[in-house]
This record gives structure tokens, C-alpha cells and sequence, in this order.
DNA sequence: TAAAGTATGTTGAATTTTCAACAAAATGAG
DNA sequence: CTCATTTTGTTGAAAATTCAACATACTTTA
């Protein structure tokens, strides 16, 4: 777990948590650390969510999958932040999601009954764990109003151009990379692929924008 | 505030919190009741949030507006039930949502920082209201997958069915009313209106659900 | 109760999106 | 380096959505 420190210490779930505590406190825990392939299930749709999930090395994606096989991305997730912490938290009976990992990656466990409620030995850090993953809860829950924003415009146009504009803030230029390539970045936007592409093609032509692959640069 | 102390007590930020405690808990906390007339904006999209909304009597809608007008209703939210708790609890800069009251409604008021930061009085609540008020949150951000799973189908038709399981599902019967008239439905699912409207005839046509007003049932 | 205002359903035209198919470009494996 | 695979862009046809306009039904209030 030492290999990891550094990341987990950047972790909002260890904010105000001492370093010195942390592997103690990990411990206690039970916190477990697997490697998943590229492309492999991490958390799997359907079953009940006990664990919450923090990406210690490589990404994951956040998708959700309906019965026709139509997919949405809800986010990609990078070392240091985590995943289905609020289906844990609500002791959901199904986790609606799948968690896909983009390329090799650590992933940590952490059994949630083991945050939220207090072990015998006594330890002090429960307030501050739950403190702390209400906090993150709460700013996850602002991405999805973001996510909302963009997904509620009415045209592949709108809908692109929200979310560049977005992402342009986000990165505080206006060129800036985008960590979907066009199936996924349409996935996210919800939108056809090939429609998207088009718009994409039309806005260049314009001169609204400059882009080549997943690099975008707004005029 | 005694008058509204059975919805209290059914408010999930009072969970655990016992009844005898909770009037002076309210005193300590600063909270505040105010009657919002119909169509009267409770909060206004733009300012910081610093308050968290409990529903004491009425309802409210949750609304995104964009810069060209476009309506997304992201829910109502009904007696004893919270609102802007995420941005208050994340310290958001500016509230991008606005509150509408639906109908004369009795509304209380309570600044976040009082639950997140330790009074002087040294309260021993403050622990509990954080433990609730994740859960809470945690809860709600189930909701939005929710609202994602019926937005993210690509057709009027298969919003409406989708939603119309959903509530068929909560409801616990094939027969249900929903919360939202024609307009607000199309708001909510994302659609036009009229094309709302035709589709909801054209599913009657077919068999497929019996519907009168905002009342419907699926065959 | 009547009148005004609001909500709903219907229609057809214009616009968009989706879908399918394919070629070109890029990537990855051996 | 070459071949196979994946990704991306392009196109046109089919399908769906949006928009505008209007008639009807329903609500509210004066």
C-alpha cells in the first residue's frame, strides 16, 4: 500500500486524515488493492454495492447499460478520486452501473459498513471518513447537474458545444484535450456517432472550431 | 415551529434526532420558516448557496433554465423532503437551479454552516446531522440515475415508457397518477410537447397504457 | 355565470437525427 | 514491417423530432 500513499493522500475520502494514520487506518479497514485488465468488470451491474471503489493507477468509466444495449457514459474516473461511493453509501440493493477499466489499473476496496459504522476498535477517523464522503458526494452530485446541462440541449450542435465550452472552463483554455474519442465522447453526449462526427466536420468548416482527434481548440 | 413537528420528524435530516431535542435543535441551528406564494422563487439561480430547503407544506419544483430559456425539470420535491442540500453542503459559488414554489408553501431555511461546523453551544447533534445528511445526499444521487436512465433513451416514445415503469414501479400498481402536467412532463423527459402529446395518443390507440389527464395505467 | 386565460391534442412542414454502409486513416499484434 | 482490427469521417435514405398554428377542453376569477 506504501507504493500508493501519495494518491491516496490526494483522496477526498483521506482529507485531514494524518499520513501517519493512514496505513493503520487502511488496515483497519480492510481496504483490499486488485489489478483489472484493460476492459475488465470492476464493480458488476445488478448486484448490491458493499464496496467503494478509489483508482489508484489508470481509469476507470462509469457506464450504464440499458436492455437494448444502448450505452451511457457517465464519467471516467482517475487516480485519486472514487467510484460508487454513493450507491455504498445508500446501501443500494442493485448497482444500476458497470465499472469498465480503460487501461491496466490498481483499484482499492473499501467495505463501506466499515466507514459508516463504528468498529470496535474504537478508532476516531469514522466522523471525519463520513464527514469527508458527504462532502465528495455532494460535489459529484454538482458533475451530474453539469452532465445534465449538456445531455438536456435538444441538438448533437448544442449538446457539443455546451460540453466543449464546459471543458474549456474546466482546463481554463480554450485548447484543451477531451478523454473520450468520438464513440464514447457521442455515448456521452448521447447522441449518434456518426451524426456527431458530422457536426464536428460542419463546426470546423465554420471556423467555430479547430479539433484534431480527441484536441480541441475553440475559436 | 411546533406546528410542522410531525413533518419534522419525518425529515431525513433529522433522522435519529429525538423529538424533545429537535425544537431547540431547530433555535440553535437558526432555523427559519417563510410562506412562498405559487410561481414565487424560493431560491434564485445564480447566488452562492448557503442554505439547505425543507419542504414544511406545498411543494416545489427543481428547475434548470438555460441562456435561451429551455426548462429542464429535475424533480418536485414534496413535505418533509430537503433541496439544495448538495450545493449547500459543497459550498457551491453559485447555484445553477431555481426553486419554484408549485403552490402556497410553507418553507424552512437553514444555513449549512451551522450543521457542518460546531457551534459554540457545543451540540452534541452536529455528528448526526452530517451522518444524515450524506445519506440523504447519497439517496438522492440515486434519483438522478434515475432521471439519466429515461433522458438518455433516444426516442419520446421510450422516455415516456421508460418513466412510466419507473413510476408504475414506485407506485407499487399498473395505475398511478404522476406529478407533472403535459408541459412539465416534456420538460422533465426533455421532449417537445406536442410531439409528447401525440405520442401518449398513439400509445392509447395501440393499447399499450389508458391514460386521462395525469393519471395513467399500462396494460 | 361569463369571459379570459391556460392546458391539451392535432396536424403538416421543416429540420434533425438515426441508421446502414463504406472508405480512409490510425492503431496494435505478431 | 505487414496484416488485421479498430476508429473516424462521409453520405443518402428513412424515421423522428421540433416548430408553428390552431381548435377544443378545462380552470380561474371577476
Amino acid at each position: 500500500m506504501k507504493k500508493y500513499l501519495e494518491i491516496l493522500k490526494k483522496c477526498p475520502l483521506f482529507f485531514e486524515i494524518e499520513e501517519e494514520s493512514l496505513l493503520r487506518m487502511l488496515t483497519c479497514l480492510g481496504a483490499t488493492i486488485d489489478l483489472y485488465d484493460k476492459k475488465y468488470t470492476v464493480m458488476p451491474e445488478g448486484k448490491p454495492v458493499k464496496h467503494i471503489g478509489i483508482v489508484l493507477s489508470g481509469s476507470v468509466q462509469i457506464n450504464q447499460v440499458d436492455y437494448d444495449g444502448n450505452r451511457t457514459i457517465i464519467a471516467n474516473v482517475y487516480p485519486g478520486e472514487l467510484f460508487a461511493e454513493a450507491f455504498a453509501c445508500a446501501e443500494a440493493k442493485s448497482f444500476p452501473l458497470s465499472v469498465i477499466a480503460n487501461e491496466p489499473s490498481y483499484i482499492m476496496l473499501i467495505d463501506v459498513s466499515h466507514i459508516l459504522h463504528t468498529c470496535n476498535n474504537n478508532c476516531g477517523f469514522h466522523q471525519q471518513l463520513i464527514f469527508n464522503l458527504m462532502k465528495d458526494i455532494a460535489l459529484k452530485t454538482i458533475t451530474f447537474y453539469q452532465k445534465i446541462e449538456v445531455t438536456s440541449k435538444r441538438s448533437t450542435r448544442e449538446k457539443l458545444l455546451t460540453y466543449l465550452n464546459m471543458q474549456a472552463k474546466k482546463a481554463g483554455y480554450r485548447t484543451f484535450d477531451i478523454p473520450f474519442n468520438r464513440q464514447e465522447l457521442a455515448d456521452f453526449l448521447e447522441v449518434d456517432r456518426s451524426g456527431l462526427s458530422a457536426e464536428i466536420s460542419k463546426l470546423r468548416k465554420e471556423g467555430i472550431i479547430e479539433s484534431n482527434k480527441n484536441h480541441f481548440t475553440l475559436i
